[in-house]
RNA sequence: CGCGGGGUGGAGCAGUCCGGUAGCUCGUUGGGCUCAUAACCCAAAGGUCGCAGGUUCAAAUCCUGCCCCCGCAACCA
């Protein structure tokens, strides 16, 4: 059997999943189910990129061993995905045996192939970053984030990959092979960057004990990213299980982001040239999310979706549905709550379900339920051998969305079908041979849809299949062969049950207003309607949520109280010149008179600022933003739009008055 | 000259690589049907394809210039 291996991204885990890593595991598992009922074995990796300095410091912060951290980690995205009914067969985790034996195996095999050499690095190094810092990066010779502290000219011994030598060769296979990275933006500018020459790149970082050793050298260990490419490999068998490895490597396919392609279409596959191993026969980045047209991020807390929440709305197969039809595959996409239950109703209330609806009904009410494999309409049997033709080609190229779209094009045929040949007509002129032909062929393209919609809706389709007595019922148990047609042989016992997806209506109260941040931030689906369609037997019952590693984040009045609010009175103000959102403000704070750079140029002018009374954090440390010293932060909402809106006073209190 | 994405009927989007009747969903209007979740089916109205030049028999699509919007980064302390 023709073999498939397909990998997603692995994921960090200082912080949990949320809709943009769901996407794109949606996305690789809808290809994934895919190919197995295209009748491929295969085999879908997922895991979690553990070796990071990130990770290391915020277990520590949270009082916890740092794999002690990542457990907790790894139960939350197990979570977070089989609440998605993600179908993945293996889940790496950086911090694995088998991912550390991977990744010496490869280490070794450059360095014996003359690609890893060592050499030191020299640069400004900010101990308050614990990283080095370009000479740009840096502000009057200080970092940005700590001017306190000076920063020092430190040289690191370090190890170097020759990725320089590899971009003839990078070169040459991106020719031969046009494929190799997908879509064609994705690969323009990679084409771009590997014209412009490359440099080698550093993979070992030196004094740390969170990562793998480098073999050659275990005072150092591997610098991060190169840890993190080698999953791909290492979890299936490469310098552990030379059989497995032999039998998956190399990859299918590579479901990435669009922000980390220069790593998976030039580093890794340099990688694998030094190492004298296959390189992945296809790359595909994928667009990010936004939320209401807001880029999903921490610092926007209004764009984060909790994936599991949306799933719970209505299930996880109106969510899959959603954002495999609606975002072009490698474009970027936007979520809305209005949005996804406007395609709720239309695509899944008001056409599929209401056409699998019909279909049972009219076999219920005129034969019992009981069909007998008759005639194919001949119309409707070619039209879904077109589509189905079509939805395969347009899988095969990774266009999720067009695949998805064919398939609802065989419903609303489907539909059509019913309309213009009347079944209710042919019952009551008692056409019997007529109407078991439009009820079979009716009953059959439905079925058929549900296949073809079965990598996308996988629970809901199992419970149709069942409704529809299909000879295959389990998504597993499909094959494309033989269940991707209209039949013409055996016969059905259909049942009628209850609305697949009950429609939302329009008027119903609190899914609707989302447009303000404040709102957003607690936006949670209330009144949602339960998933109206069985859990399928592969998801067991949602166990209870592991306790999240953040312990409690509240703070104690105490530590509140460390933060001296403090009215001030704003005596004059002026833009930062080149800049697009600062405002310097000097400010009377009763005792004394300060300056803070604030963020607000963009809401407010400096003249209207003038003789106002503001709020600000008079205890913050000081930081430079343009070469100005703030001291302080002033309070301010985020509003629409994201622009900053000044708290303010009724009666304005005397400058220098606390605030609590 | 920072990097990138985008401007297509009222809304949201496809089409642009490989020029040739401008397509989809929602919404609107009119009609049909009654098997079905007031669902379904048919039809219609509605577009200077950001602007200006150019190439061409022919431009949303190719070339040049310009305008506007949105991410990222620099500047959200």
């Amino acid at each position: 059997m023709a073999r498939y291996y397909l990998t997603t991204a692995i994921d960090y885990v200082n912080s949990r999943p949320h809709l943009g890593t769901a996407y794109e595991k949606i996305a690789a598992d809808v290809i994934a189910r895919y190919k197995r009922l295209a009748g491929f074995d295969v085999h879908f990796l997922m895991g979690n990129d553990e070796h990071s300095q990130n990770v290391f410091k915020q277990a520590a912060d949270a009082g916890l061993d740092p794999v002690a951290y990542c457990d907790q980690m790894e139960q939350a995205f197990r979570e977070a995905w089989r609440s998605l009914d993600i179908s993945f067969d293996d889940f790496i985790r950086t911090t694995q045996p088998r991912h550390k034996a991977g990744v010496t195996e490869i280490a070794n095999r450059i360095y014996q192939a003359g690609d890893i050499y060592q050499g030191t690095y020299e640069g400004w190094y900010c101990v308050g970053c614990e990283s080095f810092k370009q000479e740009k990066d840096l502000v009057d010779g200080r970092c940005p984030l700590h001017p306190q502290s000076e920063p020092q000219w430190l040289k690191e011994e370090n190890y170097f990959f020759r990725l320089s030598k590899y971009q003839q060769p990078l070169l040459e296979h991106f020719a031969a092979h046009p494929e190799f990275i997908e879509p064609e933006p994705r690969r323009n500018e990679i084409l771009r960057l590997l014209e412009s020459g490359l440099d080698d790149v550093s993979v070992s970082r030196a004094g740390q004990s969170w990562g793998i050793p480098l073999p050659f050298d275990p005072r150092s260990v591997v610098y991060v990213w190169f840890d993190a490419l080698i999953n791909y490999a290492s979890a299936v068998g490469l310098g552990t299980d030379e059989a497995m490895f032999s039998q998956w490597w190399p990859a299918d396919l590579h479901v990435i982001g669009k922000d980390i392609t220069r790593f998976h279409a030039v580093i890794w596959p340099a990688m694998l040239m030094a190492a004298r191993l296959p390189l992945p026969k296809r790359i595909f980045g994928h667009g990010f999310m936004t939320k209401d047209g807001q880029r999903m991020s921490k610092s926007n807390r209004g764009t984060i979706i909790d994936p599991a929440a949306a799933a719970a709305r209505f299930g996880p197969d109106p969510l899959r549905l959603f954002l495999t039809k609606e975002i072009v595959f490698g474009s970027d996409g936007d979520f809305s709550w209005t949005r996804l239950e406007e395609k709720y109703n239309v695509d899944l209330a008001n056409n599929f379900g209401n056409l699998v609806n019909r279909v049972t009904a009219m076999a219920e009410r005129y034969r019992q339920g009981r069909l007998a494999a008759a005639p194919l309409g001949e119309k409707l049997t070619s039209a879904a051998e077109t589509l189905t033709r079509g939805y395969a080609s347009a899988m095969d190229d990774l266009s999720l969305d067009v695949a998805c779209q064919t398939a609802f094009r065989l419903v609303d045929a489907t539909n059509e079908y019913i309309a213009s040949s009347e079944p209710w007509a042919l019952a009551k002129a008692g056409k019997d041979a007529a109407l078991d032909q439009v009820l079979w062929t009716a009953a059959e393209a439905t079925r058929v849809a549900a296949v073809l919609l079965s990598p996308v809706m996988p629970g809901s389709i199992e419970t149709i299949l069942a409704r529809l007595d299909a000879p295959a019922r389990r998504v597993s148990d499909l094959r494309w062969t033989a269940d991707a047609v209209l039949q013409t042989s055996g016969s059905r016992q259909l049942t009628k049950g209850d609305a697949l997806w009950p429609r939302i209506e329009p008027d119903a109260p609190a899914t609707r207003q989302t447009k303000t941040k404040e709102s957003a931030v607690t936006e949670q689906p209330k009144d949602a309607p339960q998933a109206p369609v069985p859990a399928p037997a592969s998801t067991p019952a949602t166990p209870p949520a592991p306790a999240a590693p953040q312990v409690d984040e509240r703070l104690s009045i105490d530590e509140f109280m460390k933060v001296d609010l403090r009215v001030a009175n704003v005596l004059a103000a002026e833009r930062v010149p080149n800049s697009k959102k600062l405002m310097k403000l000097s400010v009377d704070l009763g005792t004394e008179t300060r300056t803070i750079v604030a963020g607000i140029a963009e809401a407010y002018e400096a003249d209207a600022l003038i003789g106002r009374s503001i709020v600000i954090i008079a205890n913050l440390k000081p930081a430079k933003l343009m070469g100005i010293e703030s001291n302080g932060m002033v309070l301010a909402a985020t509003g629409d739009g994201g622009k900053p809106v000044l708290l303010g006073f009724e009666q304005a209190p005397a400058p220098g008055s606390k605030v609590r």
